[in-house]
RNA sequence: UCCCCGAUAGCUCAGUCGGUAGAGCGAGCGGCUGUUAACCGCUAGGUCCAAGGUUCGAGCCCUUGUCGGGGAGCCA
């Protein structure tokens, strides 16, 4: 951004302040070797604290800017050594001014000797409930405010982080325009599951229930008069950005959405949330193997940026969460996934010799045992199955030519099972309508997203991709209430 | 929502046949040590989830409830 020459100077004027003022320094940097010699100040909270009589005590801090800690040398002369510092404990923060230095012991390559140790905030030992070593995860969620000061949830968060700066560089890269869809939706029938109601009508003092059947004297209806309601109608949470975002991609073309999405579903299982998020691309003049595509090249894109800058974190989940990670993700990467019709799934489980709770039968849906099966199973690898029967798919997939089946897709892979669920998208005006009808919906509740057919339809797809799945099967974390920091389920919102 | 399992020290758990409570880690104190899941010794720490029942006697058996975990369904 500058030129050579005022970088340079720069670079000088840094030497020679540091001799004067130290400067802030992450513990990430600080452990690098690169940072020896430099006279820092380093802000963070004290993992943990090793006294030796020989006239000093270890502190081992961290910011969260790395997975790993860095150690502090604080000699016994400092003037608060025996008031302040020999009583540190987890949690307290501290600033520690003084120096980098190359670690004579084992296990790092730098450590700071400090000239000064201020404690900015003490954490009594008793009541502090995160201890030195060993807690499970299930405690975990219930100090959720706490948790991210722990060795897994920064490594969680951190991978997060590079999972979703991974999906808008993908799409942004390809062209794709980021879309915001209403978070506060009238569709209420997306086919994806029970909807929160966003009402104001409980307000009493906003629009008082009684009204209704007061004015009128028919019966007293016992449910709610909407046409009071804060929207004129009843509205929801949204379950799916999916058609308004279709509406942004039948003019923009390449599109996608990323924001929070809700059920309201009483599932209470390891792989769901009543709050999650949610990348849907939504593309113009794409079909089902441009759907697969893009879908599998944004899982792999986002794998290998994970390896790549959260090598630190995807050990610690290799060797503390699920030794196959590392492997099954580098895997993944160099291989190409399978594209499997439900029809020949299905005869491959008929022909498995496999004993499953549930019949394979071609009409039904799959159950978690049949995908658990094949991808970990049969094939041992991500599959993306297609082409599903009609009668269990909703009604904006795209009906093929057989007439029995529609252009969807589902990514499975090993342990989490679905991950991506897609499909083309019906342009056929009278064939949605008929779909609609077919399934009990009349076509005029949704006329906006019927116009699209209407008035220059083109041929388009996109799919659906759980935020939290994807960073289940990154970690190999096992619960999903543990891969967002404050996870929403039945019965459950506290923080 | 359905099925199964669990709840005992701050945390993780053991507790035999129904006879009134144990360990490890953590904490406090002492020792030792360029340590790094440090180590060694001592000490403190309990409404055995809640309510009811059976029994001379319940952490243990029975009933109900609450919370947690696993599986199923719904899906991402």
């Amino acid at each position: 951004m500058n030129n050579p020459q005022s970088s340079a100077t720069d670079s000088n004027a840094q030497t020679q302040e540091s001799e004067l003022r130290p400067s802030p320094l992450s513990v990430a940097e600080a452990r690098r070797a690169e940072a020896v010699g430099r006279h820092i100040v380093l802000k963070g909270w004290v993992r943990t604290r090793r006294d030796s009589k020989a006239g000093f005590s270890f502190i081992e801090i961290n910011d969260g800017s790395c997975f790993g800690n860095v150690q502090v040398i604080a000699d016994s002369h400092l003037p608060n050594y025996e008031s302040e510092i020999k009583r540190l404990s987890p949690g307290c923060s501290i600033a520690v001014t003084g120096s980098v230095k190359a670690s004579p012991g084992k296990g790092q390559a730098t450590e700071v000797q400090a000239a000064e140790v201020a404690v900015l905030g003490t954490a009594d030992v008793e009541s502090y409930p995160l201890q030195k070593k060993g807690h499970s995860l299930e405690f975990l969620r219930t100090i959720a405010h706490l948790r991210p000061r722990t060795n897994t949830f920064g490594a969680v968060a951190r991978v997060r982080n590079c999972v979703c700066n991974s999906i808008h560089q993908y799409f942004q890269e390809r062209g794709f325009i980021y879309v915001h869809t209403p978070v506060i939706t009238a569709s209420d029938c997306e086919g994806a599951g029970a909807m929160f109601q966003v009402t104001t009508l409980l307000d009493k003092q906003r629009s008082p229930l009684p009204k209704a059947p007061e004015a009128e004297n028919a019966t007293p209806a016992p449910g709610l008069d909407f046409s009071l309601d804060f929207f004129n109608r009843p509205a929801y949470l949204t379950v799916s950005g999916q058609l308004e975002a279709e509406t942004f991609a039948c003019g923009l073309g390449k599109t996608y959405t990323f924001g929070p999405t809700f059920r309201a579903e009483n599932s209470n299982t390891p792989r769901h949330l009543a709050e999650f998020w949610m990348i849907e691309p939504e593309v113009a003049f794409c079909d089902l193997y441009g759907d697969m595509e893009l879908a599998e090249g944004l899982l792999k894109r986002i794998f290998s940026d994970v390896l790549e800058k959260c090598a630190e974190d995807m050990q610690f989940f290799n060797e503390r969460i699920d030794k196959t990670v590392i492997e099954i993700l580098q895997h993944v990467i160099g291989s190409q996934f399978l594209r499997v019709s439900y029809t020949e799934a299905v005869d491959i489980l008929n022909s498995s010799g496999q004993k499953f709770e549930f019949p394979t039968a071609w009409g039904n849906d799959l159950q978690a045992e049949h995908e658990r099966y094949l991808t970990e199973k049969h094939f041992g690898q991500p599959v993306i199955l297609y082409d599903y029967p009609r009668t269990i798919k909703p009604f904006y997939m795209r009906v093929n030519d057989d007439g029995r089946t529609v252009r969807a897709m589902d990514v499975l892979v090993p342990k989490v099972g679905e991950i991506i669920g897609g499909s083309q998208r019906e342009e056929r005006l009278d064939v949605l309508e008929a779909r609609m009808r077919e399934q009990g919906l009349d076509p005029a509740g949704y006329w906006w997203y019927v116009d699209l057919r209407r008035y220059g339809t083109v041929p388009h797809a996109g799919f659906g991709l759980g935020l939290e799945r994807v960073i289940q099967f990154i970690t190999g974390m096992a619960n999903i209430r543990d891969v967002i920091p404050f996870p929403r389920t039945p019965g459950n919102a506290e923080f």
